[in-house]
Parts: structure tokens; C-alpha cells; sequence
DNA sequence: CTGAAAGCGCTTACAG
DNA sequence: CTGAAAGCGCTTACAG
């Protein structure tokens, strides 16, 4: 059971495969195929169920109509939804899409940019590791086109869409401000990452313009990729140290998670004894009780400015290492866990 | 800038092509390669960096080396780090993972069958929808290696890696029963997919063993694709009719986290008035206070069984349709939700 | 308006 | 032990 060929249907009605080929391509009208030849090709290719060989059509023209997808994370709310919707949107333009996890790992990042470049692939959107500026400038150098997604890299221009950390941390604290908390304590990640500093100046930036002034000792840096079980023992013992803080801010979703946790453990309830604010939002922060106020990413709108971004470059409508950055406003989201301070 | 090809390899070492690709494809011994060619060859290939065109073996061989993974939604926790797994494996055998999700969709299924068809993938995991039974047996006809997870479809003997529906549902019963509660409610949706059919007759068998009797109205069905809205307004007017209720069973996970909704709005305490059980655990049922009881769904034996599955399918080392099915058993994983019941 | 043919970069049967 | 060559199924420059 042999596979239908153009060479097949193009004996079959007598015809050249060139015609049969430019048929296919819509290329009928600018190579001045007849109307009636084309209809005749049509309809033989619905009938015998054809469809071109993706492997000879990807060896001849180059292109593999494919584009590699390198998250942290598959398997995490934030980057399981981009994907999807990177997916939907790609496939309406005929791409499928190669994904793969970094674990935020660099030489994992580097393997699997380098096993879809062997792949072929068309185009990447990355979610960048900490050091991986070498391996993305090499893309860059190659003509290879890509768009970052969710960070930078320091130093790098390039094409990207991230999320307005400055902005959303700056808000979020605002509110927490505004709300009449003034001892706030900020829990963050040792991290060389963009984000996570833009994080912390926006933090900076609120309580400085408030008037407050903040004690070195109201913000907690954690190793990156601590346990859990560290994690929660750390923030127990920050939270000890500092019984005068009224609020929390936690910089992403995970130290949101795991904040929530110590705070049970040290019987600290939110929002009586503790108002609590997250960088991130997810199903649990909605669901809990009380519910949690979070600066929120709107993934929908970041997927899809980044696939639209990818594309162009791929058409060439839009030029790589332009350094034309799309930067999204996240959306502050005020629940439960931020009610107006009884003083 | 040209990529390298084996052509150049070649010439540079004034040696032929077959040499180099008996070389790159491990041949070097059974062809009777010398080891010092073979080291000659493969010096010079991690020199110049070369990497063999996929598009011109796979045309050459008709193997892509990539597998589709097509599950519901890939934004889901479930899906998503099902997704993860798979790929982490596939990529270790040297597989790239397409990926793309249904929404539980038919016509979206089958399109996305098709289209990876098209791309020549060498085999499929796929997460069935309910009127997929023809596309999947066209796969089976045309001896497309894949592995059905997660569901069955009913009356179709293949490959498949599920969970223990039934079992899991058993269980997850008799723990509320042994835990004293007698007047537990059945919330699921219609639904032909066999596990949610599997779930339903673990509830009432293990009703039944206990000796108890179930009246029908313990049992709430709602309509598949309900809204949060609508979903959560039924299981409110359910539990209106069923003041009687000490325990319900939530037969999904979506369905657990719309009814904690439903019991908050009706401002029914977990677990004082009410205990509860979830199939599929996420992290929301682990972090809620209280948390909650569930069948989990052990992700990783699932992801990692199904695609090493595929794999020898692939390989020729398990028949297709062969009807080898993988039943995982579900763990109960007891929580704050189903304390032992005060009389 | 349409066709014959080169060539993309591999793998492998065949020849020596 | 190694090489010359066919052929996978397309696209496209060239010819008519």
C-alpha cells in the first residue's frame, strides 16, 4: 500500500507533475495553468486522498513549515497554557510545533536548540535560561529567526515579548500601600534574570515613592531551586525574625505557593495577622480561601504577540535583531487576601 | 553560508559518502569500516560541525523520528506534565514531540491526526475524544504505530495506557465508608468515555459490598462542556434537594474544584458538614485548607509507559494491535477532607 | 499554457 | 575494506 505521489496523479491525467506542482502551491494563476486543468488536478488529488511529502518538499525548498518551542516548564500553568495557544495559532498558519522543557537549565536549553536546529526547524520561541546569550546570539548570527518570550536576555538585543515586571511589582505594592500596610516584606529568588530585578526595583520604586523608607532586613532572597521543604523552612525563619511585617510580597507564583504554606505552619492567618500579594496568578491563589491578590500575566495575549512576532520574522515582514520588544501590561487582580487595613 | 553535508565531509577526506554514512549510522563495524577511517570521519564531523540534513533521511528512509502527542489540553496539569514526560523520553530515544491539543473536540481530533500525517510522524500518543473510533482504526489499518492514553474507546482492541478507573473509584468509596460516612453524592458528567463509566460503577459497587442502599437522586450528572457558571449552579440546587448529604465524590478534578466553589457559595463547611473526595490530584486539592482527599493518577508511570510503548511499537518489537493494554493502578492519597466521621 | 530535467542530501544495494 | 550511482518526492529554472 504504496503512498499517492504527485508523480501518480499527474500520470494518471496525462498531465506534467510541474502542473500538478504549481497547482498545489496556488501558483495555477500566476504560471497560467487553465481553470480547467486546475479544477481537473483538484479534484484527482481529493479523490486519491493526496498529500505532498512533507520530508521532500521540507529537502527541496529548505523550509520544515516547523518551529521549536523551548519553555521552562510544560508541565507548569503559565507555560502549559502559552504553549497551547502558541500551538493553536501556529497551526492555523500551517506550523506544527516541537516543544521541550529546559527545567531552566542551561545545557539542557543548549541540547535542545541544537537537536530542532538539526530538526530544521523554521523558527524558535525561547523562554531563555541564565546563560544561554551565546547559544541565542549563534541563531542570531545564522539569520536563524526567534523571539523570546518571558525574559530577556541581559545585554541582548533582540526580539521578545515580556511581561512589564517594573510595572506590575510597582502596582502591586501601590496597592498593598494603598490598602494601609507599611511594613511589607518582599520574598524573591536569587536570580540573574531581568525579570526578577525589575521585580524588585519596581517593589523599591513604590515604597520609596510612598515615603516609606524599608529596613534591609524586609526582603528575603532564596537560592534558586531550593526544595520546597528549605523554602518553607526559610520564609518560617524570616517570618519569626520579623514580627512587625503586616504584609507580604511574594515575586512569583512558587514562593506565593509555598509562602502560603509557612505561613499555616507558623498559624500566621491571612489576612488578620498578614496581608499576602503574589507576582502570578493560578488556579490556587483564585480558589484558596481566602483568595490572593496577584499581578497576573495575561498568557492569551503574550502567546499570541509572540507566534504573530515569530511569523513575520519568518516571512521576512519583520527583521530579526531589530530589537522590537513587545512589552505586556500584567493586570492587577485584587482579591481576599488584600482587604483595607484596620489600623 | 552553506551547511556542511556528508558531501564535503567526503571530499575533505578524500573518502566516499557511504564511508561517512556507514560511519554516522554506526555501520562502521558490520560494514567493515576501519577504526581509523571511523576516527578520520568522525574527527572531522565534530570539526566542521556536522549534522545530518533530517529532511533528506527522513525522505530517504520514510522515518521522521517524531512523534505526535495529542492529548485534550495541553494547558491542563494533567496533560501537561504528561506532555512533559512523554517528551523528556521520546527525546532521549532521539524523537521530537509535536504536540497539540483537542479540547475534546472530534472534529479538531481528527484534523490534527491528519495533519501529523501529512508531517510523517512515525507514530502517535493520543488522548481519544469520543468519535474517534474510525480515525484511530485507519491508523490501526495502515499499521501507524500509536498508543491510546488516558481513555479508551469503546469496542476497540489496541494499545492503550489507562488508569484503573474502576478501581480507583472503589477505593476512593470505601475510604469514605470506612470513615463512617453512609449518605455519600455522586457528581460526574455524562459522558460515554469508558472512564467515567468505570468510575461510576466503582461508586455503586462499592455501595453495593458495603450494604447500603443508594437512592437515585444521590447521583448529579451534568451536562459535558457546562460552564463554571451553570456547573457550579447545579451542584448548589443539588445540594439544596440533598440536605442529607455527608459526603460527596467529585468524579474529575475540574468537577472537584467547581463543587468546593458551589460549597463555599452555599457556605456548607468542609469537612464539618460535608467530607469530600476528587478524582485526579492537583495542587490545588494539596494546598486548600482543608486539603483534600483524591485518587491520584500516577503521571509519570502513565507518560513514561505509553511512549516506551510506542517506542517498541515503533520498533517493531510489540505488534499493533495487538490489544496490550497498560492498567495503572490509582493511589489514594488521604487528606483533610475525610476525617473519620463524629456520630 | 505545459513539460523534461536538475538537484535538494541522504541511504543502501551493488560492484570491485 | 571502499566507491559510484540510483532514487526517495518534491520545486523551479529553463525550454518550447
Amino acid at each position: 500500500m504504496k503512498k499517492v505521489s504527485m508523480k501518480d496523479i499527474a500520470k494518471e491525467l496525462n498531465t506534467s507533475i510541474t502542473t500538478v506542482s504549481f497547482v498545489i502551491n496556488g501558483k495555477s494563476e500566476a504560471m497560467g495553468i487553465s481553470p480547467a486543468t486546475e479544477k481537473k488536478v483538484r479534484d484527482l488529488i481529493k479523490k486519491r486522498e493526496f498529500n505532498p511529502n512533507s520530508a521532500a518538499r521540507m529537502l527541496r525548498t529548505g523550509k520544515s513549515k516547523t518551529i521549536g518551542l523551548i519553555v521552562e516548564d510544560i508541565g507548569n500553568f503559565f507555560f502549559g497554557n502559552i504553549a497551547k495557544i502558541i500551538e493553536i495559532e501556529a497551526n492555523k498558519n500551517g506550523y506544527n510545533v516541537f516543544f521541550s522543557s529546559t527545567e531552566n537549565n542551561d545545557e539542557t536549553a543548549k541540547k535542545l536548540i541544537n537537536k530542532m536546529r538539526n530538526s530544521s526547524v523554521d523558527g524558535y520561541i525561547i523562554t531563555a535560561t541564565q546563560g544561554l546569550k551565546e547559544e541565542v546570539m549563534k541563531l542570531g548570527k545564522e539569520n536563524i529567526p526567534f523571539v523570546l518570550i518571558d525574559r530577556l536576555i541581559p545585554d541582548l538585543e533582540t526580539n521578545y515579548v515580556i511581561l512589564d515586571n517594573y510595572q506590575g511589582s510597582y502596582n502591586l505594592t501601590n496597592h498593598l500601600i494603598e490598602r494601609g500596610y507599611s511594613n511589607i516584606g518582599f520574598i524573591s529568588i536569587y536570580s540573574e534574570m531581568s525579570m526578577m530585578s525589575e521585580r524588585e526595583k519596581g517593589f523599591l520604586s513604590a515604597i520609596n515613592d510612598s515615603g516609606k523608607e524599608l529596613e534591609d532586613k524586609n526582603i528575603l532572597k532564596i537560592e534558586f531551586g531550593s526544595n520546597e521543604e528549605k523554602t518553607i523552612s526559610l520564609i518560617s525563619e524570616f517570618l519569626r525574625k520579623n514580627q512587625n511585617l503586616d504584609a507580604l510580597f511574594f515575586a512569583t507564583n512558587y514562593l506565593g505557593v509555598m509562602g502560603i504554606e509557612a505561613l499555616q505552619k507558623c498559624k500566621i492567618r491571612i489576612p488578620q495577622d498578614m496581608a499576602i500579594v503574589s507576582f502570578d496568578d493560578n488556579d490556587l491563589f483564585r480558589l484558596l480561601t481566602p483568595s490572593i491578590t496577584v499581578a497576573s500575566q495575561p498568557i492569551k495575549e503574550m502567546a499570541t504577540k509572540s507566534i504573530e512576532m515569530l511569523l513575520r520574522i519568518i516571512k521576512k515582514e519583520q527583521r530579526l535583531n531589530e530589537n522590537k520588544g513587545q512589552i505586556i501590561k500584567p493586570e492587577i487582580i485584587v482579591r481576599d487576601s488584600t482587604p483595607p487595613k484596620i489600623q
